[in-house]
DNA sequence: ATCCTGCATGTAATCGATTACAAGATAGAA
DNA sequence: TTCTATCTTGTAATCGATTACATGCAGGAT
């Protein structure tokens, strides 16, 4: 029996079922408190009866908000972002925003994309995991102070002050180089992230460094080039196996280079660990799965996210002027390197 | 030396500064060969001067649109969807549509949770990847001819007649068993997908309909419960591995299951494809990586994104009651099976 | 000169909800 | 009884953009 409208119920079609003034049924749904027992009784009776359900836009409008936050991925194909976006929907839904997820994955054309609704501040924050927009874009977006706030994870633009979530990908990868080091490797590779990507630079400078600080240094050619794709590491594989000086562990930049790489490798018969060891970084689910199992840094992802989404509900509740006022806040999440089946002492 | 506005400008302040009317300027925007070529520049000089951007709660409220579409994701921590999201975004960001995507999957509580704004009509169309979603909650959304349009991807509810993009499961596992059948295996075996979703059983029936068809039985102890994750593959490799009478191949509802299958294997020493066939569904990334690397059904899956995208459009662009006449279309994509390293014949 | 046509623009109503302010009702105090 | 305080409710302005309708004007036809 249902009725046929030709338009949705507004608030005056509840008004008037209810025998009461819109403003009445407004109060009764934002400040239920303030209308008395059998009024709100009967509004709610009404909203029931004809279906009613709020007009976001005319809300919105009368606010000066959206309602939504947006979520800027570097590239949605890969699982990394998964768990952090699903941390990030949790603690928003929570707070009964809606979230608007974007990939900024470059075109066809070349230009990582960027939504409208980002530039033209239809969103009430912003929440960017990938450092490789560029610094107009996200900042072309109205004077300062009517500029929907935003936060970082993980990536960050290091030329923008935002506040940061992320892990200290340096102490990480020193950890994850002196695990080699201890196993007594001293030949050590990397495979690096894209260039321009403050991930890749601080994960090689980690790198490097926990070599250096026991006196030990990264041949350049074992410094292979990658982009955070499978595919790339593969390609280092193919690139280890055709040289004659080999490193016997390698660090990757990533869990899926790192995957990439044993995989090639195994492909042409080289065995992981006992022909060359193997470091990742994030922990994927596939990590543990694998074979060999991938002795990786764990990313506590969901935690990241949720702490994400935690830190731009503050930075809106916050005046716009006490915004840009002191230092953006950091938080440095932990990390801990998952020691599984992928490394083992050198050979011979 | 950016100005400090207390609030956005807005449509006033364009006008004001083009010595114009709002409605001349809301005509520049929308309707641009119905002004002159002098307010034209006029105007557009003004918005640059202003840095006005559209407010669109209010457009939204006057077009009686809200310019988004939802994407429900069964989980979106699982890499096979982000590919079809990705598919959806390009065509819905062609069409100027902001896309919502929200992840279904049960919270704490047990429930499916399901956004607000999906069941309030916030959007202007929905697109469902998830086939286990209550009834109810899809429908309970007004009178038919207010709702929002829905069109199912890969999965579907079968009671709900809506428009349904998707490959033929049942065939393409039929193809996949008789892949294996050519090579000679005759004990088959299946890991399933969770119960009561349409995929899960239109590939049992597929692999079964296939063994029929030749005379063959699947034994009710090769059919391994799963639900899709990499966990439940490796659960089924623990049962096959117990077991006297094993099946010589092993058909995976999906490939998550497959590779859980074959690490959980070959970390109990057990080699695929030499002690055991494996065949998945999807093509992951990761399936061509892995080692061996796996056999399995391609889905086209950015193909299905814009191919639910472009139908979702079209629905949204017919009358209400014309929505509902008629058939729901549904439009069936083929698959390939890609064959890799992880079937062989049997052995022995 | 007069009228008509068509283009460009302005006026003002409208979308649906929120909220400042006013006003009415009720109860208790003096 | 009268006045005040408190609680509840209604009136009407407002948010910013769109658009039906009205108006004004230029140029051509008669």
């Amino acid at each position: 029996m249902e009725e046929i409208a030709s338009r949705a119920p507004s608030i005056r079609d509840v008004a008037q079922a209810a025998g009461v003034s819109t403003a009445t049924v407004s109060r009764t749904l934002t400040t239920p408190d303030v209308v008395s027992k059998s009024t709100r009784e009967a509004v709610f009776a009404a909203i029931e009866a004809t279906g009613y359900r709020v007009n976001l836009a005319a809300r919105n409008l009368r606010k000066r908000e959206t309602g939504a936050i947006a979520v800027l991925v570097p590239n949605l194909a890969n699982p990394f972002f998964s768990r952090i976006l699903a941390g990030i929907a949790e603690v928003m839904m929570e707070a009964e925003l809606n979230v608007l997820i974007a990939d900024t994955k470059p075109t066809a054309g070349g230009e990582h994309s960027f939504p409208e609704y980002v530039r033209q501040n239809h969103v009430d924050g912003i929440i960017v995991l990938d450092g490789k927009l560029r610094h107009e874009k996200l900042l072309d977006r109205g004077s300062p102070d009517i500029r929907a706030p935003m936060v970082f994870a993980c990536e960050w633009i290091a030329s923008i002050g935002r506040p940061v979530v992320t892990v200290d990908n340096q102490e990480a990868s020193v950890r994850a180089v002196q695990h080699l080091l201890k196993l007594g490797h001293r030949k050590i590779g990397h495979i690096c992230g894209p260039q321009e990507n403050v991930l890749s630079s601080s994960r090689l400078e980690g790198a490097l460094g926990a070599m250096q600080s026991v006196g030990l240094r990264m041949k350049p050619d074992w410094i292979y080039p990658g982009d955070f794709s499978l595919q790339s590491g593969a390609e280092a594989a193919k690139q280890w196996v055709r040289s004659d000086d080999r490193p016997t562990a390698v660090f990757a930049a990533c869990d899926e280079m790192a995957l990439g790489f044993m995989g090639e490798l195994m492909r042409r018969k080289v065995r992981v660990p006992r022909d060359v060891s193997v470091v990742g970084f994030d922990d994927l689910e596939m990590a543990a799965h694998f074979v060999p199992a991938l002795t990786t840094v764990h990313q506590p992802r969901a935690t990241m996210g949720r702490a994400a989404a935690r830190m731009l509900l503050e930075r809106m509740r916050m005046r716009p002027e006490d915004r840009v006022a002191g230092p953006a806040p950091r938080i440095i999440l932990p990390v801990k390197l998952a020691e599984r089946e992928s490394t083992a002492p050198p050979p011979g």
